[in-house]
DNA sequence: TTCTATTGTGAGAACGTTCGCACAATCGGA
DNA sequence: TCCGATTGTGCGAACGTTCTCACAATAGAA
C-alpha cells in the first residue's frame, strides 16, 4: 500500500523480459517497421504477461498527435448539445479518438479559457460553437497555429476553418409559409435575439428586405427571424414588429415575460412560432397557464423536434434539426483535416425536416 | 505553407530569449522554485512574446499527472447522463482539469475497450456506470493498479471503489406508498429489469419479501421494483406478478409491448408506476393512443422528472433524481482520491424529491 | 570568523515512447 | 561472384517538460 501507482510497466520491461531492444518491442507494439515472427510472438507474450498498457503520452510527445478532439459546446446539459456530442464522440471512436469535452455557457471568457486548455492538451482539432461571431482573436489564433477548427452552428465571421450549420433561415422560413397557407396573418414568434452589432431590429427588419444581409454571419435566432421575414416578404406581407417577441438573453424567466405578454395582450396572434427548444417549453407553459387550447385558440409550430411534442393531446408541429448528423458530418470534417486533407474551406448546410402533427389549423372566426 | 505546425515555441526558445537557461525558465512558467524579479519578468515577457503556450503532455509525462478525468457514461444524449455529465465537467472545470468522455451504450465491450483507451490516455481518475454489476474484471484491474475510480448510479460487487448512487427503493417506496395511500390496489409498473443473475422474477419477489437480498448489489430497476415490493409488504399487501412489466431490454419498442400490454388488458391497473425516462416516455404515447384520461382513468407517477411533466395538462407527479449534484459529488470524490485522499471507500446515496403534481387520485367507482 | 539557512542558478538526467541511422543477414537474379 | 532489394535488429537521439543536483551568493546568527 505504500506506493500509489503499480502502474509501471514500461516499455523497457517488457523488452528485457522478451530479450530484445526497446526499439524491436516498439515496433511490435506499435504496428510500425519489420519484426521477425518470432520476436512478435515474444514480445507480445512479455507484454501480456506483465499487464503492459502503452502510455500515449509518450507516443504523442514524439509525434505530435494525441488523437483527441476538443468539444466546446455551449451546455451539455441541452438535447441539442447533448445529441451533437453524441454524433461526434460516435464518429470519434470508431476512428480511435478521444473526445475532450468542455462547455462554454456560450459566455466568452469562458469559450477562451477552454480552448486554452483543450490547446495546451495538445487536441488535434477542435469542434467549437463560438460564441463571439465577429471578434474571437483566440480562433484566429488556434487556426493559425495549425489546429484544424470546424465551427458548429454558427460562424464566426472571416474565421477560415470548416463549418456544420443547419439551414435556420429556410427552416423558418417552410414553417411560416405553413402558417400563412393555413391562413394565419398575425403570426407571432419568441426567439432569443440577443446581440447583432448592426443596430435595432427596426434597421433589421428593413435591411432584410432590402436584401443587404448575409445570413451566414448570423447567430441562429437571427436566421430564423430573418427567415420568418423572408417568409412575410414573398407572401407580399408587412412585418407587425409588435408580434415578435425579443427575448434578449437565453433565460426562462425573460421567455415567460416575453411570452406572456405577446399571449395576453388584447389583439394577440393567431400563431406562434418559438425559435428554439427553451422558447418552446416555455410557450408550452404558458399556453397551458393562459388556458388556450391548441390549435383551435392558437396554432404552435416550434423550433427543434423535442420528445414530448409527439405525444402531447395534439401533436406539436415542430422542426426537426439533424442534431446527431451535425456532430457526426464535424467529427468526420475536423478527422479529415487531422488526416492531412487539404482544399478549400468546407461549409456543410444541412436540412431540416418538419414534423406535421395537430397544432396548426386555420384561425377560427372572430379572431382572423 | 509548407509547414503544418508553426506551433512550435518551446520552453527553451524562450530561455534563450530571457538569457537564462531552461531550468529557470521552467520555475517561472510552472511557477516552481525560486526565481528572482529580473528573471522572472524577463522570462513572462519573453513568453509573452513568442506566445508561448505549455506542452501539458510533456509536463504530464514527468510528473505522471494528467489533469483529466476519463467518464463513460452509458450515452450522453439521455438527459440523465447529459446533466450528471455537466456536474462533473463543471466541477472538473474549476479544478483545472479536463473532461475525457466516452458512452458505452451499456454495452461491456464497449466499455471496456473505453476505460482501456482512457487508462492508456493516463487520465489521473475514472468516473463510471458500470454496465456489469457481478465481473467487471477490467474495473478491478484498473483499481488495482493505482487509479482512483468512482461508481455512478449502480455498483460493482466486490470492486473497492467509491461511489454515488441514488436511494432507488426509497424513491420507488416512496412513490408506491403514495399511490397506496390514494386508495389503489392494482398498481401497475414497467421497467428494464434486463439481467438478474439468480433466477426469475417469482424467486426475486420471494427473495425480497423473506428478505435476504441487499439491494445495494442490484442494478437500478430491480432496485426500484424492490421499493415497490417493500411499499407492498409494508401495507400487508401480497404482490400480483402480473402487474409488473419486464421490459427486458432498453428499448422504446419493447416498452411499447409491454406497456400496451399491461394496459389494455380487461382488468387493467387503477395505477401505474414507470421506471425511468425512457418507460416514461412510452407510457405516455401508449395513454394518449388508448386515449386514456389521467388521473381520471389511471393515476401515474414517474421516475425521473422530465420537462415535459410539468407542462401537461394534469402534471405528471414524478420523482426527481439530483442528477448534477450526483455528476458534482462524484466529481468531487474522485478529485479527492486524486489529491491524495485516504481513508474508507465512501458511498454516497442521494435523495430524490418527490414533485407533486396532478396525475395521481383515488381509483374511480367501478375500477377499484 | 564560521556556520547555517535562504535564495537563486544552470547542467543534465529523467519520463516512455518513436524514429533515424548503421549494420547484418538472406535471397534471387545477372 | 557480385549486386541490390528486402527484412530484421539495436543504438542512441529526439519530443518538451520537470526535477535532482551541485554550486554560489548573501545574510544573519553564533
Amino acid at each position: 500500500m505504500a506506493d500509489k501507482r503499480a502502474d509501471k510497466v514500461t516499455i523497457t520491461e517488457v523488452a528485457k523480459l522478451a530479450g530484445v531492444s526497446t526499439a524491436t518491442a516498439g515496433r511490435v507494439l506499435g504496428g510500425y517497421g519489420y519484426t521477425s515472427e518470432e520476436n512478435k510472438e515474444k514480445v507480445r507474450r512479455s507484454a501480456e504477461a506483465l499487464g503492459y498498457r502503452p502510455n500515449l503520452l509518450a507516443r504523442s510527445l514524439i509525434t505530435g498527435k494525441t488523437k483527441t478532439i476538443g468539444v466546446v459546446a455551449g451546455d451539455i446539459q441541452s438535447p441539442f448539445y447533448a445529441s451533437i456530442l453524441r454524433g461526434i464522440a460516435d464518429v470519434a471512436r470508431a476512428q480511435g479518438f478521444g473526445v475532450l469535452l468542455t462547455n462554454s455557457d456560450e459566455l466568452l471568457d469562458r469559450e477562451i479559457e477552454a480552448v486554452q486548455l483543450l490547446l495546451e492538451k495538445q487536441i488535434d482539432g477542435l469542434i467549437v460553437a463560438p460564441c463571439d461571431t465577429s471578434g474571437s482573436q483566440h480562433l484566429h489564433a488556434a487556426a493559425a497555429s495549425g489546429c484544424p477548427i470546424v465551427q458548429i452552428d454558427r460562424r464566426v465571421n472571416g474565421l477560415s476553418a470548416d463549418s456544420v450549420t443547419l439551414d435556420n433561415c429556410g427552416a423558418a422560413s417552410d414553417s411560416i409559409t405553413q402558417l400563412l397557407a393555413a391562413g394565419h396573418r398575425r403570426i407571432g414568434m419568441v426567439a432569443e435575439l440577443e446581440r447583432w452589432e448592426f443596430g435595432d431590429m427596426e434597421t433589421f427588419i428593413d435591411r432584410v428586405i432590402e436584401g443587404s444581409i448575409d445570413p451566414a454571419s448570423l447567430f441562429p435566432s437571427w436566421q430564423r427571424l430573418f427567415g420568418y421575414i423572408e417568409a412575410h416578404r414573398a407572401a407580399g406581407l408587412l412585418i407587425d414588429r409588435n408580434l415578435i417577441g425579443r427575448v434578449g438573453t437565453y433565460s426562462v424567466k425573460a421567455a415567460r415575460t416575453a411570452t406572456m405578454e405577446l399571449l395576453s395582450r388584447p389583439n394577440r396572434p393567431t400563431a406562434l412560432f418559438t425559435a428554439d427548444g427553451l422558447m418552446s417549453a416555455v410557450a408550452m407553459d404558458a399556453i397551458t397557464s393562459l388556458d388556450l387550447q391548441i390549435p383551435t385558440d392558437l396554432s404552435l409550430i416550434c423550433f427543434d423536434d423535442l420528445d414530448w411534442m409527439s405525444f402531447l393531446k395534439p401533436g406539436i408541429t415542430a422542426i426537426a434539426q439533424p442534431l446527431t448528423e451535425m456532430g457526426e458530418a464535424s467529427a468526420r470534417l475536423i478527422l479529415a483535416r487531422i488526416g492531412g486533407e487539404g482544399g478549400e474551406e468546407q461549409h456543410q448546410v444541412l436540412k431540416h425536416t418538419l414534423a406535421l402533427r395537430g397544432s396548426v389549423m386555420a384561425p377560427q372566426a372572430g379572431r382572423a
